[in-house]
DNA sequence: GTTTCTGCAAATCGTTTGCAAAGCT
DNA sequence: AGCTTTGCAAACGATTTGCAGAAAC
């Protein structure tokens, strides 16, 4: 992971200007290993600026991605960011259903796929999803308490 | 592959009214084995209706998905829509990104997954992209003539 | 001082909804 | 006939744009 100083380096030596909003987005990317939605973006930094505007946020999402330091990913329900692992070897992903923390997989099943010449592969992906150790436990006592509710507890 | 009959078998058992609309969206998904984005279908559609409506379209996609029939897959442009594979065997595929044509692939990648027992996996994503014989040829043979135009032949 | 960035408002895109008329069984 | 489906228009959420003023270099 790109560290805040990091990411700031990487855009100031593009000749990008190091705003007070930008400092914000560094800082977030820089400390946060999960993904968030722009709204999830916008609604941290509209707690330091009171006069944020969404399309801020958006043009600098997408500055960052096409800079590299985001990746950006679509899920189901919509394109979410993180800081870009700066990753020296290729590897995937597990990634958290209910906190969108990620986890390495060194592994790629490329390796063991059988390509038939027919095909010309250009890119994979492959994506682990499921709940990280820290959520299922919430997620059990969760489950817990709704049956102790149940049986009148 | 589920067949145009097939499909709309399916469908009228599921008490819904085979339209003319519906029969030709049937047929569209029971001989293409590609993905097809809801303006693609529309397009395809819109030659044989000249007053349709797109918003008959995006309703009767999300109705066959529910029922089952169809496959919808987020890509990076958007959603997509192909007729379901019936085959119950657990299955990836590798997607042309020229023709978005479909081909399995009989390996999940899954079973040779190192998963911590900190995580626990509920579903998993598998993609291979690249381009099928025949699109690799289309592309060779643009090349080629790209490569004379060039030359000044 | 020049260029880039921001906030605003308005535009755009893809998708969904409410409703009256038309179609299927 | 009775229910479903359609087309229209309008609403909607997410994202993008043009522009004038503010901020960084």
């Amino acid at each position: 992971m790109l560290s805040t100083e990091q990411i700031l380096e990487v855009m100031s030596g593009q000749g990008l200007r190091i705003t007070d909003q930008r400092k914000t987005l560094a800082k977030l990317f820089g400390e946060n290993k999960g993904y968030l939605s722009a709204k999830d973006v916008y609604e941290h930094m509209g707690r330091k600026y009171s006069g944020l505007s969404f399309d801020t946020v958006y043009r600098n999402l997408r500055v960052m991605e096409e800079l590299g330091v985001l990746e950006q990913i679509v899920f189901e329900d919509g394109v979410k960011f993180k800081g870009s692992c700066n990753h020296q070897d290729h590897h995937h992903h597990m990634i958290c259903l209910q906190c969108e923390k990620t986890y390495p997989i060194n592994f790629c099943p490329m390796n063991l796929t059988d390509t038939p010449d027919q095909f010309r592969v250009v890119k994979h992906k492959f994506e682990v999803f499921g709940y990280c150790k820290e959520c299922e436990e919430n997620r059990e006592e969760e489950l817990v308490a709704a049956a102790n509710h149940k049986k009148g507890v």
